[in-house]
DNA sequence: GTCTATACTTCGATAGAC
DNA sequence: GTCTATCGAAGTATAGAC
């Protein structure tokens, strides 16, 4: 056994989740990302080939997590509404052990998908499929009021997504006493997202 | 009357709303938005001191005029549940004019408000202290259920701005045949997304 | 106010030793 | 696999003529 672990990609993703969900793909900088990694900026080079590859690389694997998580609840034999509260519970977890995720997601909608490749893209996709699934399922079923499976997904993930990401400029308002919004804490926010959805959902 | 208008700033920060949209504060290049304006870079300079300048002097513009449309809207005398959704409305015609609005809103939530001054980021957060003094008056009086304020205005603008913003994504994502989500019109999305609010408000 | 030319800096990427 | 040193491109900003 080695006195020092070797570099494992899978650290280095994780550190460089942190600088591209700060600052976005063009203001990440590849030596910041190998400094706070505590590795040499040519190692990192020699494991990701470029920035590019290195931001499509984590992008795909956090995609692919969210969405492989999202696939299992569509799976279950459980009734739709069921199904959506714990999507939303699901998606909800998954932020709080990636907590990049949201500001990737966010600045990567912004951008228009302009850095990613087909596989990367695909990844992507599978989120919104998975949600919309369930949705036509329910609407199919009776469950669901007859809404449109892409409209639910926004509205259920987007409040998430965009309330999470947006805990840094949130807290620098309070800081600066320009608007106070900490009232809120996450888990209530996302049992209040629970409850609007159930009844954007119901029947009538 | 000269032949050709003068450098108007206005049409300088409604280019620099493009390149921003687009690429980001980090990505957009002065350069680029010069010769989209038609202008000289150096004068460019000349208007507006620095790349920060202009961005902020930008967001600034468009929170202001933003906020001043739902600040009109919630000194109406109106029922709130119809405020909400005029609101709703007034900010899906707001991103009609303003193209650029929804993909800048996203990418500074992602950002943390990092190369904003208090000015910019007082006329960021007049946006949700419109729409929060809103639904707390309708709490108030007994025409909405106990929601918090805050959860309320996610649960409306960001389903929208985030709809609105992805669909150079969406086009992206139909183009290449990984999924298509092109069935829902933005007219629907919107009438769809006041339907919710009504239904999330609703007392009982 | 408007332009050309350029100074100065930062960044992504690689060569080459070990 | 890991490091040091550095190259070349690209970017923000300004000096100075008109």
């Amino acid at each position: 056994m080695p006195r020092r672990a070797r570099v494992s990609p899978d650290r280095l993703l994780a550190v460089a989740a942190l600088e591209f969900a700060e600052r976005g793909f063009a203001g990440a900088r590849v030596d910041r990302i190998a400094r706070r990694a505590r590795v040499n900026k040519a190692m990192l080079y020699y494991h990701f080939k470029s920035k590019d590859r290195l931001y499509r690389t984590l992008l795909r694997r956090m995609f692919g997590l969210a969405a492989a998580r999202l696939d299992a609840i569509a799976a279950l034999d459980l009734p739709p509404a069921e199904k959506i509260d714990r999507v939303i519970a699901a998606m909800s977890a998954f932020i709080a052990e990636y907590a990049s995720f949201p500001a990737i997601m966010l600045r990567e909608v912004a951008e228009g998908g302009a850095h990613l490749d087909r596989a990367t893209l695909t990844a992507l996709a599978a989120v919104p499929r998975a949600v919309a699934a369930i949705v036509a399922d329910g609407v199919a079923a009776g469950a669901f009021r007859k809404v449109d499976p892409v409209f639910a997904y926004f509205s259920m993930l987007a409040p998430i997504v965009f309330y999470l990401a947006g805990s840094p400029i949130r807290r620098e308002l309070s800081d600066l006493h320009v608007i106070d919004m900490r009232a809120l804490s996450p888990e209530d926010f996302v049992a209040q997202v629970q409850e609007a959805m159930r009844r954007t959902l119901a029947p009538l």
